[in-house]
DNA sequence: ATTTAATCGGACAAAAATATCCGAATAAAT
DNA sequence: ATTTATTCGGATATTTTTGTCCGATTAAAT
């Protein structure tokens, strides 16, 4: 469905969310090691998450990443998606076809519209900071 | 969504069902240039799909690719996924974390058990001899 | 029997995705 | 000023996916 490193940017912001809720940062390792993700390859993916301006970062010593409160509550997971893994998703063709304009479309077109709208649908209608909070709570979990 | 391999092995099997619909047998060049795929690399896939029993084949002059008019009615574009992908996309989830029994899920499972399902449904409940249909008609196309 | 046209199977190659390493830049604490 | 803890950015390495090559095998046609 995603990539790896789409994966781990949902992850890393659900978290980076939570902590900015109690107005704490995230570092790096700290993400990491909450994520159960490759220290080195998240740096680079937080680091694409920070040019799209999802989060935002601050180097030197207690520096780390944080997310801003307005952020939490309009980003939606489809936000997050498509910094990383780009719009594929949800134009992306069941059977990979290239340039079908629906005039003369591939066989499993009318099933796949479909079941990319729900998806579409869902991934927009789940914001950051609902996810956080039932991290929060307990309810739910980022790794294992 | 699928694989590069998985989309080729879905295009190759319509166009197969479409040729044995007639009673003919498709050969490789053939396929590869009807459904624009790398004919070496299609050649793999069918070998999987023979392997699988999905379709059949016999070597030699003449010889070639087909499937059994039974196999149209009843397999499922879901049955050739499950044979080149695996069960990955019914079952994998939307964090890729492993092994989340339900209990303490990830933030997103609700959504994503949901999506899941509306997937799998459409993907079972299609199958490919309804698709070889509106090939043949031309109603629906399998390259470009 | 020989030629011809097809699949099969193994080794190899290229490209993309995933992951690592390390030095530079930055900023707070000492 | 120096040390310490952090992100940033470029180069490199590994793994997976995708794709190629070619000889072996098979079977029909000649
Ligand atoms: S016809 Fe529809 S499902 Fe098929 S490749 Fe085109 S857009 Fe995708
Ligand atoms: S909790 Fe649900 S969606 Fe999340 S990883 Fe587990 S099965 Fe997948």
């Amino acid at each position: 469905m995603f990539s790896k490193a789409c994966e781990y940017a949902i992850r890393a912001t659900i978290y980076i969310a939570r902590q900015s809720m109690e107005g704490l940062r995230a570092s790096l390792t700290d993400i990491s090691h909450e994520i159960d993700s490759p220290v080195a390859f998240t740096s680079k993916i937080l680091q694409q998450l920070v040019k799209a301006e999802i989060i935002y970062s601050t180097r030197g010593q207690t520096g780390g990443f944080y997310m801003e409160a307005a952020k939490m509550d309009h980003l939606s997971v489809a936000g997050i998606v498509t910094a990383i893994d780009g719009d594929a998703v949800y134009t992306e063709c069941g059977l990979g076809l290239k340039e079908c304009s629906g005039s003369i479309p591939c066989p499993v077109h009318d099933k796949f519209v479909e079941i990319r709208n729900s998806l579409k649908r869902v991934l927009e209608s789940t914001n950051v900071a609902s996810l956080a909070k039932g991290l929060k709570n307990g309810d739910t979990c980022l790794k294992r």
